[in-house]
DNA sequence: TTCGCTATTTATCATTCGATAAATCAAAAA
DNA sequence: TTTTTGATTTATCGAATGATAAATAGCGAA
């Protein structure tokens, strides 16, 4: 009656990795604690998990906090991978299949409890890799987004977004990307049809945004720079 | 030349608080130092904040835990004291200027880096007094937001929400609430007019909405539990 | 002023933390 | 097999942590 569990107390034979699967085990593996325990999770209990003793992760590592940059590196990269750009911009299709299309497989990436865990702690430290993954969402995929939605309503695409057209931009990708805290981070009831939620979201967001720009963007008025003028739509 | 700064290492006179006033002042500038050093802040630190000595907030609070507990009760009670209900439900008044109002006072409320911070933070601990606060949003406000939505759209506002009907508000709020987030924890640039950013947000809300309440559910189709069919209005 | 109460401080303990050095042992090289 | 290499372990350090006990000092009551 052994308990064949790894890393128990008992004495197991430990194998030997090579140094890079290590290494990448490692990394993957702490992802996953300090996305449980924090990044004030130890690295005693992060040994444990591992199934090694706690100091042989700084024959890998020279400090806690570069294995921690590290686990940003790869988590951050992770979901910025596919062709994003082109298929958002591809006017071939219909727009709100391609942000149909754009959105679920982006959300398949982060809504994980791990990414969505790793990119909150991390977002509560201030770090410098935060602020650029929210530069990268609003340059690669608002910026293009809105461009697109000018396209559809037959305004002039050119120029950069308003801070006003980006900002109901950037309200429509949150309430989206709030529904994956709710769902893995609050542990709170959601519409259980992911894509139907996008799809729901989508509705509102291009049927609002085609009456506000047609309301406000129409009318003789500089096209660009307007931003701070209060030229609401119907109210 | 003395330095006069209260607390530093050079000798103080300590002054003595009545204990009732000292434990407010601890709980209120506790909220805001772990609101920028995390819940793992030490009490050392802490103290020295306050101006006094380590072992003295054991006279005050069992335990670090328990006055964390307090910071707890105070923040998250905080926004929830105006009257909310009777101001949203007014139907004298319209929808879209109940709305506005409400917004921009809740969000007065919570839009602050402390309260933020201390959100998240205790949101990522998974504790019931966050779960109690997100069901607090869904009954009073989002329940009520849609029911006024559909009495606005000349659709019967009896019965609960459905999940797709809830879910779309979610998405609204989830979006002006994340504005809160990208200004004051992440530090990010956002249109600078807050009202501004409520007002489109609702122009959006209302107009996707009630489209898509148009489409959808006037039809011929039982009026209620409808959530999980895909009846999308136009894709 | 003196006394007594208690708010506050000083001193200290037991853990836990990140990190380092030295010993050990598995596996490739000879 | 024997030797060599380095991956992994054991042992340990110093600092920081939450918490407690005892000493001190401010302030109202007498």
């Amino acid at each position: 009656m052994r308990k064949k569990q790894a890393s128990q107390s008992a004495r197991v034979k430990h194998k030997r990795l090579s140094p890079d699967e290590r290494r990448k085990d490692f990394i993957r593996k702490a992802t996953e604690f300090f996305a449980d325990e924090g990044f004030n999770g130890g690295t005693r209990e992060l040994a444990r998990r591992l199934g090694v003793t706690q100091p042989l992760l700084y024959r890998y590592f020279p400090s806690k906090e570069e294995l921690i940059k590290e686990v940003y590196r790869t988590v951050y990269l992770e979901p910025l991978d596919s062709g994003w750009e082109r298929r958002l911009t591809d006017r071939s299709r219909p727009i709100r299949e391609r942000l149909q299309q754009f959105y679920s497989t982006y959300t398949d990436a982060i809504f994980t409890r791990t990414w969505l865990r790793i990119y909150l702690f991390s977002g509560l430290k201030g770090l410098d890799i935060n602020r650029w993954y929210v530069s990268v969402v609003r340059d690669k995929i608002l910026t293009r987004i809105v461009k697109e939605c000018r396209f559809e309503a037959g305004l002039p695409a050119q120029g950069k977004p308003t801070a006003s057209e980006l900002e109901m931009a950037w309200v429509f990708h949150s309430g989206i990307f709030y529904y994956g805290i709710r769902k893995y981070i609050y542990e709170s009831p959601v519409l259980e049809d992911k894509e139907k939620m996008i799809a729901d979201a989508l509705d509102v967001y291009l049927a609002g945004v085609t009456k506000v720009f047609a309301g406000v963007e129409k009318p003789v008025k500089s096209p660009a720079k307007s931003d701070r003028l209060d030229a609401a739509a119907g109210r």
